[in-house]
DNA sequence: ACAATAAGTGAATGTTCATTTATTATAGAA
DNA sequence: TTCTATAATAAATGAACATTCACTTATTGT
């Protein structure tokens, strides 16, 4: 007869944030290309061998990052989500959301940025990152329902009631862009004009 | 009394696309992060020590790389530019330049995103790359003086009528939307919807 | 034919890379 | 207190990196 016992030396929570919140810092800063691991490790004061601990490789490490952000992103978009309001409204709300999360946040939005328009992108599953958005999306699908939008391929309607936070939130491509209520409301209408029947 | 020369082996032009073909094939396939000087070298099938013969250095060659093909993307959209059309036309005929150029020349367009939004993005003097994009921004400010389009914020509007066309285009971020005059058109009548007053 | 000079190169440089190994430190059940 | 599994690490590894070096090749006016 065997006894198995269970003794663990719990792993530090506090230092997986630091590990991650150190990447994207450093990726940040100076870019992927010279992100290396020992600098990441440096920056969150650990061993370089104890990232390997918490993440199978770099790659790993990378796209753990990715997927943690994005999570976060999606559930600020969806604070105080309610789609029994006008959709309009919904919409409008989760874009004053994204704007406020992002300007708080810029690090981590200019994160996925780089991080999707890299290779990096290609190693992360979409459906990871997609459920996270899911109830604004069936909010799209229900107006064109009930046509109060346009009835278009849904990449059409992404481009024009999705990405315009995005793009106005990025300071290197919109430097003249402030956000504040007006002006994201501004922009909304514009969205709004282009994808309502 | 002394006489000088001036006996010149020229550059081999050829050479030099060569290299930049390399480049960009090499980072479209994969990523910044590993495309190394010898890998570019070896794809062009010249000496590693060739490039900096034509380039001061690695960074110098992804910006010069990277120009050269907004320069391309440029001219392309302004193919039969003729600004005496009524503007909702010019800018359409832009659109379907920039979708068929893209369209045809993928990896070109792949490279400036992956560029673009990445460090080093912030190598490149904007002036440099906004000059082959002028008439058409005139364009849009003339539309404004004549009560045409909507009187907004300038990066509210490039983002409703340019950032489409390379949204819709990135197979990546829209694999639903396939590039036709019909598609194209009807995201158009969206953008159109967006900026008009 | 030859002098002059730039184009072009393969190999070597020292550095940095991602990852592994060998070892120590520590938490917690018995 | 003792024991054990795991966390954590410093140091080591071989591979790959950007760039330079010493050298050869090609071109062209004289």
């Amino acid at each position: 007869m065997f006894i198995y016992y269970r003794i663990v030396r719990y792993k530090d929570e506090h230092k997986k944030e630091s590990i991650i919140k150190a990447t994207i810092k450093l990726v940040n800063d100076i870019g992927f290309v010279s992100s290396s691991v020992s600098k990441i490790a440096k920056e969150a004061s650990v061993s370089p061998a104890t990232i390997y601990i918490y993440y199978k490789n770099k790659d790993d490490l990378l796209v753990s990052t990715y997927i943690e952000i994005k999570k976060k992103i999606g559930m600020a978009l969806l604070k105080d989500f309610d789609d029994t309001l006008p959709l309009k409204d919904t919409l409008l709300r989760s874009w004053k959301n994204g704007f406020f999360y992002i300007a708080e946040n810029p690090g981590l939005f200019q994160f996925t940025e780089q991080f999707s328009y890299s290779p990096y992108g290609e190693l992360v599953d979409k459906k990871d990152v997609e459920k996270y958005f899911e109830p604004i999306i069936k909010v799209l699908q229900t107006g064109i329902e009930q046509k109060i939008i346009k009835n278009v391929n849904f990449d059409i309607l992404t481009t024009f009631i999705f990405f315009p936070v995005m793009i106005l939130s990025n300071t290197r491509l919109c430097s003249n862009f402030e956000i504040n209520e007006d002006n994201i409301e501004t922009a909304f209408s514009l969205a709004w004009d282009a994808i309502k029947l």
